[in-house]
DNA sequence: CTAAGTGCAAAAAGTTTGCACTTGG
DNA sequence: CCAAGTGCAAACTTTTTGCACTTAG
């Protein structure tokens, strides 16, 4: 057993989960095991925080991996179904991701005036997002869930007769 | 209330919120109210379902308005900020929006296999994510929400063999 | 009048794809 | 061995921008 896990870490532990989905995916859809997806699943479950697509090639060689941009881009459809990585901060249109093995879900509250985010969680949400899965015969991987309002500081700053 | 709003209806009431927001929003940011603006607002009040952006300047351009693809693209954080608009989807990484005035809100299950998409609602969810915003200072606009999983059929179909 | 708003077209970003070369089973 | 996987670069799609013209206040 990892103490790694038990204690929090995102070293061994979060990697090891995220080859083993990895593994479980690629069975599933009956492909075969490459090295390069590996490699990309191994940096994708080392990063943390929002990143984009180009910074999960960099993270790929920065390891020693050799995987192009294509790759990657051909591979997240499937760490996405692996459960190994999740679409962040999608009112930003970008493509972006964070890693959702190894560490404790969060979701996003975005301020659409200057876009700062966020981070939350509450365990109601996640308690019902199973439930809404099972209902309708999902098996759930995952989850978007960003909440997009005004600010504190926007509101009062912008709003004419508030104070500055 | 309105009749139109207890019955459902996405007639003149959407629009004309969506319109009554929109003013409210370039108030905000100390905009002009322009005739562009008003168009795609009242243009994006009418759609239904899941549009992306070019689907948006047809429809202005159908009800006899002139907005440009570019306009239209530097209107659409203000119509999401004004709460008419919110993007969907977003696991598509496309661009995608749905109108947020006039119809009663819905979330999304998407399979990450074959990528069907079942909309459901859960009073739940709206309840406590006002009371996130709130315990954040933030005025709640919209949201997206978004449960990735595999459906049934999907399972079944690449699982000759269940096990776990 | 003058600064915000707009259209057009060009440019930039981001993503997908064809093809020839590897590699896993 | 041979189909799946990969890299590269070109093709595509989507979004942003510069500039000259228009319009709201």
């Amino acid at each position: 057993m990892r103490l790694s896990r038990i204690i929090g870490a995102r070293s061994g532990g979060a990697t090891a989960q995220a080859v083993s989905r990895l593994r479980e995916a690629e069975r599933r859809r009956s492909l075969r095991s490459s090295r390069g997806r590996e490699e990309i699943a191994r940096a994708a479950a080392g990063l943390r925080g929002h990143f984009e697509v180009d910074a999960l090639v960099r993270a790929v060689r920065a390891r020693g991996g050799r995987a192009s941009r294509a790759t990657v881009y051909r591979t997240l459809p499937l760490l996405v179904e692996a459960g190994i990585l999740e679409p962040a901060v999608a009112s930003r249109r970008k493509g972006q991701y964070e890693t959702a093995v190894g560490r404790s879900h969060h979701d996003h509250l975005v301020c659409a005036h200057c876009h700062e985010v966020v981070e939350f969680s509450f365990e109601a949400f996640e308690i019902l997002q199973r439930e809404v899965a099972a209902r309708h015969g999902f098996e759930l991987i995952g989850h978007l869930h960003e909440l997009v309002g005004i600010c504190r500081d926007c509101r009062q700053e912008t709003l004419p007769h508030g104070d500055d």
